[in-house]
RNA sequence: GGCAGGAUAGCUCAGCUGGUUAGAGCGGCGGCUUCAUAAGCCGUAGGUCGCCGGUUCAAGUCCGGCUCCUGCUACCA
């Protein structure tokens, strides 16, 4: 039965280009998507640019251009980096568009309609000098953890930690300079709540989800009233306005995920389709590719809003793993975060997405990108058991092509063809390991038939051209289905192989039928080995040019937590820092991070403290310990009791080193 | 601390509803071959299946407890 499938991949935001940790799940999905194609199925691969939000807003006005100007380029630069690795969209739009901002006007009437939208006064940082309420990107201030000035209202770019703009120490308007003020901003909600059983019901029972994904969901939202959902983004916003709310805008993530929709729009416009064919039709199964990174975005805010607007639920939602790299995360500063075009320089696209492909099963799993195993499956697997079946057989019958009828070889053929079922299941599930596995071990039968039958003595012996031709017709027929199976993942190599028997390629039936009586191609070579050597050169940092390395070497850990504008000596005086004794140090109950300290300032003057140094130092270890304590350091109420002042201590990433004075200091000396 | 996921050969992973000597690929080692993009073939060595207990005639496989790792979440000045 023809099945009707439409796919999506997560729509990258425009505010940066395709790198190789994007590529897990655009690659993911296009396999998914070739091989349903080659099973004859009527699929549409729908993907767009996710354009609106603060981010490309705040970005266009640095770089002095409209916002429009910017995800135009980046639009641009997003498709032919997909093109390169062979992503078979059928339509790419944008969010930004006509079709998207009406379908999404259709979903918000509905909501509104059912009752679902509601507004509520939220208290928002507001410039009054410029009249306006500031989104937490327009408000900068010194970060209330790390202390880290200049720093945006979401998020310290020092130390990471995210905190409500509200909590910025000295905030300030970054428009008018002026200090923000709190004041009430009308906000709208969507009320997920009257759609719990719903959620519950697609989550837990209709199979759309990786069971992982269900549990996570069942434990973590579905298990008390989902919380309204905050979608309205007061004016400025590069966004769409919301129909009859003059000043508010959608958020980013109330369009974003409407894109899948609005790109099948204008792909139903453009090729005269009915889009409630592929959008509203029971019998179309969307199925979302998507990251572990926006997991509720996808199961919990989107379906809703499917339902409401009257639109399919997804069958099927996809969810990945991030891509790590020689065991660790991505890195820029070890430069392992690579973007596609770098990837483009040094290496081919085909032998990404075979690798990716046979590491990818249809866990959450993260995937490790490993050089050494990068390179072995490339040229064991590709090369040396693939391609060379091809390349040791050809050239014997380029002058006869293949013999008239098909051989007897021992029922290779006939095996390999009755695995087509198999392997469409490992395709099916998105288990492209085990796929990729079990096409590998034909590649073994393959090869230890060439060797048994030994072409190159039959060629030898001239009276046995005719057992030579045939035995080449075996070894290329069982080549060709191999590619057969392989086309979703390898459609450059397919085409190649294709040429060389005059297979079209596109049909996944066709392994089951071997090939006869046709010429082959002269065999050209189909693709190149990787060296290892490039492989390392792409992960390497790029060196800077001479004009920008700047006269001192940087400092990684200043580059961490930057140094501090100047402060008078008054500033300084302002903090009573002491020598203290721990007395005694104990664990707290139920707390991972937390030592509870008894510090003594002399005599018989005590302080209780709190110190996050648990992970670094044993309580016994402290005992009679000198600190250097901030003695006057507004005591702060905390679950466990109330901490009075703290201990001094450097270090980033989760290291802590206690300070010490020197030797002879007395507790309750005042460091000058 | 809560929730989720994981812990099986040097590496990446399979092991479904419990059942003969625990598997694959890569890597290692030994040999063969030379048609082929220094490719291929054959053979071989590696595992107390995280730890402890339980259920069972029988447990990586089920149950309980523990340890460690990863992610989210919280307390963290």
């Amino acid at each position: 039965m023809t099945r009707q499938i439409l796919v999506t991949s997560a729509l990258p935001y425009a505010n940066g280009h395709i790198h190789l940790g994007h590529l897990v799940e655009y690659l993911q999905t296009d396999i998914f998507v070739r091989f349903q194609r080659l099973r004859g199925h009527r699929v549409a691969y729908m993907c767009a640019d996710d354009t609106h939000g603060t981010a490309i807003m705040i970005r266009a006005e640095k770089e002095g251009r409209t916002p429009e100007a910017l995800i135009a380029e980046m639009s641009e630069a997003h498709q032919r980096d997909f093109a390169a690795f062979g992503v078979s969209f059928d339509h790419y739009g944008s969010t930004n568009s006509d079709a998207n901002r009406q379908v999404a006007g259709g979903i918000w009437q509905k909501l509104v309609e059912q009752g679902l939208v509601v507004e509520r006064a939220v208290p928002r940082l507001f410039d009054a000098e410029k009249g306006m309420f500031l989104a937490d990107r327009f408000v900068k201030g010194t970060c209330p953890r790390c202390k880290t000035p200049d720093q945006y209202g979401d998020a310290c770019e020092a130390c990471g930690s995210t905190y409500p703009a509200t909590e910025l120490i000295e905030p300030r308007s970054v428009f008018s300079g002026s200090a923000p003020q709190l004041k009430d901003s009308k906000q709208f909600f969507v009320r997920l709540e009257p759609l719990q059983q719903k959620l519950t019901e697609w989550t837990q029972q209709s199979g759309a989800l990786q069971p992982e994904v269900a549990n996570y969901l069942k434990g973590h939202f579905l298990d008390k009233p989902l919380q309204d959902w905050d979608v309205s983004r007061p004016k400025p916003y590069f966004g769409f306005e919301i129909p009859g709310q003059p000043g508010n805008f959608w958020y980013v993530w109330f369009d974003a995920p409407i894109g899948y929709i609005a790109s099948t729009v204008e792909w139903c416009a453009k090729t005269g389709q009915d889009v409630d064919q592929w959008w509203r039709n029971p019998d179309c199964e969307v199925v979302h590719f998507l990251g572990k990174d926006i997991t509720y975005f996808h199961t919990l805010f989107w379906p809703a809003m499917l339902h409401c607007g009257g639109y399919s639920l997804p069958k099927r939602v996809h969810i990945h793993g991030f891509l790590k790299v020689n065991g660790e995360k991505m890195s820029k500063s070890r430069g392992t975060f690579v973007n596609a075009r770098r990837y483009l320089d040094f290496l081919e696209p085909e032998w990404l997405r075979y690798y990716y492909a046979s590491k990818l099963g249809p866990k959450i799993d993260d995937l490790d990108f490993q050089t050494e195993e990068f390179v072995g499956k490339v040229n064991s697997d590709l090369v040396g058991r693939v391609v060379n079946l091809a390349s040791r057989s050809a050239k014997f019958v380029e002058q006869t092509g293949l013999s008239a009828s098909y051989p007897d070889d021992g029922g290779l053929f006939a095996r390999a063809a009755a695995m087509a079922e198999t392997i469409a299941a490992c395709y099916e599930a998105c288990d492209f390991r085990e796929a990729t596995r079990l096409v590998m071990t034909l590649c073994d039968a393959a090869n230890e038939y060439v060797e048994q039958k030994a072409p190159w003595t039959l060629k030898k012996d001239p009276t046995k051209a005719r057992e030579l031709q045939d035995v080449c017709t075996v070894v290329l027929n069982l080549f060709h289905q191999i590619m057969v199976y392989l086309t979703p993942v390898l459609p450059g190599l397919s085409a190649k192989a294709g040429a060389l028997l005059g297979s079209a390629m596109d049909y996944w039936s066709l392994a089951q039928q071997p090939l006869v009586g046709r010429p082959v191609a002269k065999f050209t070579h189909m693709m190149a080995r990787v060296e290892a050597a490039r492989v390392s050169e792409m992960f390497t940092p790029e060196e800077p040019t001479p004009a920008s390395i700047p006269a001192a070497a940087p400092s990684p850990t200043l580059e961490k937590e930057p140094l501090q504008p100047d402060i008078t000596i008054d500033d300084f005086l302002k903090v009573d820092l002491r020598v203290a004794e721990v007395l005694e140090a104990k664990a707290v109950e139920g707390a991972d991070k937390l030592l509870q300290l008894t510090l003594g300032l002399g005599g018989d003057v005590r302080r209780n403290v709190f110190a996050g140094i648990k992970k670094a130092y044993q309580p016994e270890q402290l005992v009679g310990r000198l600190v250097l304590y901030v003695a006057n350091l507004a005591p702060r109420k905390m679950k466990f009791g109330v901490s009075a002042g703290m201990v001094a201590a450097a270090g980033t990433d989760g290291e802590v080193y206690l300070m010490s004075p020197d030797s002879g200091a007395k507790p309750g000396q005042r460091l000058h």
